[in-house]
Order: C-alpha cells, then structure tokens, then sequence
DNA sequence: CTGAAAGCGCTTACAG
DNA sequence: CTGAAAGCGCTTACAG
C-alpha cells in the first residue's frame, strides 16, 4: 500500500509537520537539522512516496490543473489545439486534462460540471454553444474560463478567436485573383457567430470584386456526411458555371475531398478554398487555398489569459478580461 | 462564491449530516420528512450547488476518473483510441482523463504520477516503454493498471493488443495473392514487441509463398520523416523490381503516401499494405491493404477490465489479468 | 426524525 | 530545532 505521511512521521518519531517541510522543500527556512532532512528524504524514496493529491488540493484550494474542452477528438484541428494547449500548459506548471464533448451539450455540461468541482483552477473551452446555462454560474462564482475558437456573446470571458471575416475574405479573394468567377461558399452550424463572420467575409471578397453571383450552401450540421454530397451534385449540375468551391470548415472540405477522390475527379477544374489546413492538402495538386489557423499562438494565450484569471483570482484582483482576434496565415 | 455544505446547514439550521444524506438521495432510508428533504433540495438548487470532488473523493477513495495514457494525440489511431474509450468510460460511470505522453518517458512518468496520486481510479496506457521504473512501483502498490496496444513484458498488468503477427501475416499474404512478388517492409521502433510480431508475420508470408527475397528498412523514428524518404528512394533505385511496400505503421504509410502524391507518382506501380487504416486511405486508388485495428473492441475491453480491477481492489480481493489478443479486420 | 463527531491526508499559522 | 492543532469540505458510523 502507498505510504502517507503519518507513517512516515511515525517510522521516524518525527511529526507529520516535519515531514511535510522536508518534502516540499521548506527544511532550510524552517531551520530542520541536516540529519533529520536527510533521515526524512531517505524514507521518503525508501517508500517511494508520493503525496495525495487530493488532500493536498482540497488544503491549498488549487490543483495544479486546467481543464482543456473541446467538440472533437478526433478533428486535426482540435486535436492540433489540444496537443499545444497541453505543452503550454505544462510549461507554465499546469497538468492539462483534456475533455472532448462531442458536440454533445449534456457531456459538455457534465465536463464544466466534474471540472469546476475545484478539478482544475480553470478551464479553456471551445463550446457548442447549445446549452449555456452553466456559464452563467461559472461567470457568477469568476470562476476562470477562456473561451476558444468560439466566443461566446454576453458572457464575461476572455475569448481568443480567429479573425474570421478576414480569414475568409482574403481565401476568396485569392481564389478570385486565381481566375475563379463563381465561388460557392458551404458552410454549417451556420447559427455560430464565427461561422457568419465568415460568409461576412466570403460576400465581401465577391462584391470588392464586383462579382454579383453567391452561391451559398448551408449543410445541415447533423448527418452533414449524407447531406453534403446531394447538395454539390445538385450545384454542379444546376450551376455548371460554378468554378471554385469555398468551404467554411475543413471538415467540409474532407468529405468533398474525398468524393473527389473517389471518383476521379480532377481538382483541376475547380478551385478550392478552405478554413483551416490538414496536413494532407498538400498532397493535393493544384493546390488548395487554404486560411491556416495560428493554433500555437491560440495555445499559448489561452494558456496565458487562464493562468492570469487564476492568479488574480487567489490574489482576489478583478480577473483580466481580454478579447484577442488573431489573424491567420495563408499559402498564397 | 460557491456554497458549501456547511452553508445550506447554517441557512436552514439543519446539520451537514441531514443535507449531505438528502443530496446522495439517501433522504428516504435515512428517514428524513418530506418537508426537510424539500427545503434542502430547494436550498442547493438555488445555490447551485455543486459539492466538491476533491473533499468527496478524498472521504470515498474514490474520483470516479479514469486516466488514458496515449502516445500521440495528433495520431488517428490513438485520437480515435481516446474518443471511443471515453465513450465506453461513460457507460460504466466514469471521467476519462486523457493525456498524452508525446512520445517522452519524462511526460509519461509525470502523468503517472499526476494520475496515480489519487486523481483516477485506474489507468490505460499505451506506453512509450522507454523507461518503465514506475510500473514496477505501480504494480506493488496494486494500482489498476492495463495496457494497451503495447503491452510492457514482465509486468502483472492485464493487456489488449492486436494479434500483429497475424495481421501482417494476412496483409502481406493479401499483397501477394494480388501480384506482388518483391515486398519491403518498413518499420520503426523496432524495439517494441508489437514490431518483431509485425516482421515476424510479413516473413512468416513471404516464405509460405516461396518467396526468399527481403527488404526490410527499419527506420530510425526519431526524425523518421526526414530518414524515411531518402531510404525510400534509395530502395526504388537499388531495387527496381520491388513491387509492394508493407508499412508496419500508418504513420510511416502517411509520409509515403504524401511523398507520392507530391512527386504525382502513380500508386499503379505497387501494391500497398499497411496496418491501421486512416480514413483518406479510402480515397486511395487503387487500394491499399489494410489491417483494421479494432479500436472499439479494445476501447470496451480496457475499460471493462480496468473497473474490475478497481471493484476488486476496493473488494480487497485478487485482480484478475487477463491478456486479450484481438484480430484485425481486413479489406480484401 | 436529526445531529455531534471522527476521519480522509495533507498544509500552515502558532507556540514553544 | 520541532510539534500539537486547526482546517480544507465532504461522508458515514454511532448515538439519541
């Protein structure tokens, strides 16, 4: 069985007091003689103890961790995010635990709830947005939360998204630029405030260059794999004037991607437009115009942001509040 | 702020007793009256309240979490590993909490450390495998611990792994049975076991079918991608006559396959085979052989025999160990 | 029908 | 140089 302190304190005749100033390094302030420190140390290893978590959280009110949210594992995006999130936080002496909710808003919920529970001293979230009734409890307890990707309007985080009216805009301009006339524009969960930023920005790329036609198709976000391809064949047929295909989320993208591939179709007709890059678009020729998300940098504030709410709100200071927009980078 | 249990007590004038046994929903054994049981809940409501995990779990022994340490988030299998034993997590009552060791023995130390401090109840973990001091420790402490995927030798942990010879086997013996007639096989991290049973399987086929010429590359895995290419073309110009690569990883098989598409090489060429399919090898024409990894099945088993453990473990009965070898499903 | 008290395993002000 | 004691917020045997 693991060793606790008591037994260690009894082992030696010494007091949990003492015990617990070696092993967490205060044995010099707290003048302990050099025989006990290292009488302690040698029986701390000789057990290989390690102190409970747990009681050593509920008695500092901090647990050294932050709880990561995000819809979905197993996008590159989230997955990209995830992964950086997790080495910045670990380089400002945090643990991530990384919760995914799957678009679901009861397992979103469930995770704010486990998280908040004083789990982790704060939370970064990409949120569904389709139940937001706990926000309103976490912002009411300041409760530290750093909304990602996805803002979420009238509530008082902080929030760190991409530009995406610009993002947009400079993807179809460039298709624009590439000779392309008549650029459709698909898009879903088409009631999120970031994906409106984006056809702001696909419109406004259309009318700068004087183009009147838009072609907007909004696939259903459920079941999207089986309404996507219906609705582009019926736009390549119905509008075979059509020459470049814009799409408002990669996940988009893959599934025409690979109806592409699967049917052999060349990407030479078309061109292409996209949200966010996977690694494998490269592979594709020619190449597909893409708005890259700056992930590392959204980590890296994110993380930022978080650790300051956290500090100031032991510190019992009005929490920070910071709105950044970040511009991504393009290949053309 | 958040309440505490103390604070309904205070404002109702009960105890923290009558409060905590109507919160678990042991107001009816307990014999409590309608009417307290009522002011109670109606008070925590509208407090919101939440009670603390940390303070509960350290009373109970318990957190009711489970830890999944995976190698690699950004890598399809394990993202996928993640997102389906969360699922299955779920199910039978449990948090997953995931982490990631990115491949590094100190990251995977640390998260079994964070974990077994009392954080989860039980841990799964595909491990890097380069340094297992604290499995041993783990083990003596009778932590429930399974492995997955990999399985570490020498170790009293239950294990899930796919039967790898048998699934090399069957690719390689796919490939042949199209046509192909010289096959290198590439693989890495060669050390793990996991790889000698993948080579063990593609020689295994190769013989049966007479066939006496190998290539094997084994390539280094740190910095494999800039390795990996240059060891590829230097096989394709020594060895014109081969005509089938075996990828004894996806991973592997990525970088080829991009290196293809980039240089506009016909996949016509060769015959492919690999293990683990990623969704865009779908995409892929002509096929590619795949061994389906049965990731669900691993997901459910892990989790099953993890919470056994833990019952066990609080039972003070005997764990069981049990090593599952599950097959792969194939394409052709 | 309800409560006082002990305990989970730590940390830290306080006292000597 | 070292320790006794309180407290973090719960749960649960024990007592009435």
């Amino acid at each position: 069985m693991a060793k606790s302190l008591k037994d260690i304190a009894d082992e030696l005749h010494l007091s949990k007091t003492t015990i617990s100033w070696v092993l967490s390094g205060q044995a010099e302030k707290k003048g302990l003689s050099k025989r006990t420190t290292e009488r302690v140390l040698k029986c701390a290893h000789k057990y290989n103890y390690q102190p409970n978590f747990l009681a050593r959280s509920l008695n500092t009110q901090r647990t050294g961790m932050l709880g990561l949210i995000i819809p979905d594992l197993s996008d590159t995006f989230y997955a990209s995010l995830a992964r950086l999130t997790e080495m910045e936080a670990e380089k400002n002496g945090y643990t991530l635990m990384i919760g995914s909710s799957e678009g679901n808003y009861a397992r979103e919920n469930n995770l704010l709830d486990t998280f908040r529970n004083k789990l982790v001293d704060g939370i970064i979230i990409a949120s569904t947005q389709k139940c937001t009734i706990l926000f309103d409890s976490l912002a009411s307890d300041g409760y530290p939360v750093v909304t990602i990707d996805r803002l979420i309007p009238q509530l008082p985080f902080s929030s760190i998204v991409l530009d995406n009216r610009q993002a947009s805009y400079r993807v179809v301009k460039d298709m624009i630029g590439k000779g392309a006339k008549r650029i459709a524009l698909f898009t879903t969960n088409s009631y999120l405030h970031e994906m409106q930023e984006r056809r702001i920005g696909y419109e406004k790329a259309l009318q700068e260059a004087g183009i009147e036609s838009q072609y907007v198709l909004d696939v259903p976000f459920e079941e999207y794999a089986s309404n996507l391809i219906p609705m582009l064949e019926n736009l390549l047929s119905q509008q075979p004037a059509v020459d470049g295909l814009f799409f408002a989320t990669h996940t988009l993208a893959n599934e025409v991607y690979r109806y592409f591939f699967q049917h052999k179709i060349s990407f030479d007709a078309y061109h292409f437009g996209c949200i966010h890059e996977e690694a494998y678009y490269r592979s594709v020729t020619p190449s597909i115009h893409v708005a890259r998300m700056p992930i590392e940098k959204m980590a890296e504030e994110a993380v930022r942001i978080v650790s300051e709410c956290i500090e100031c709100r032991i510190a019992k200071k009005e929490q920070p509040q910071e709105h950044l927009i970040l511009e991504a980078t393009h290949n053309f």
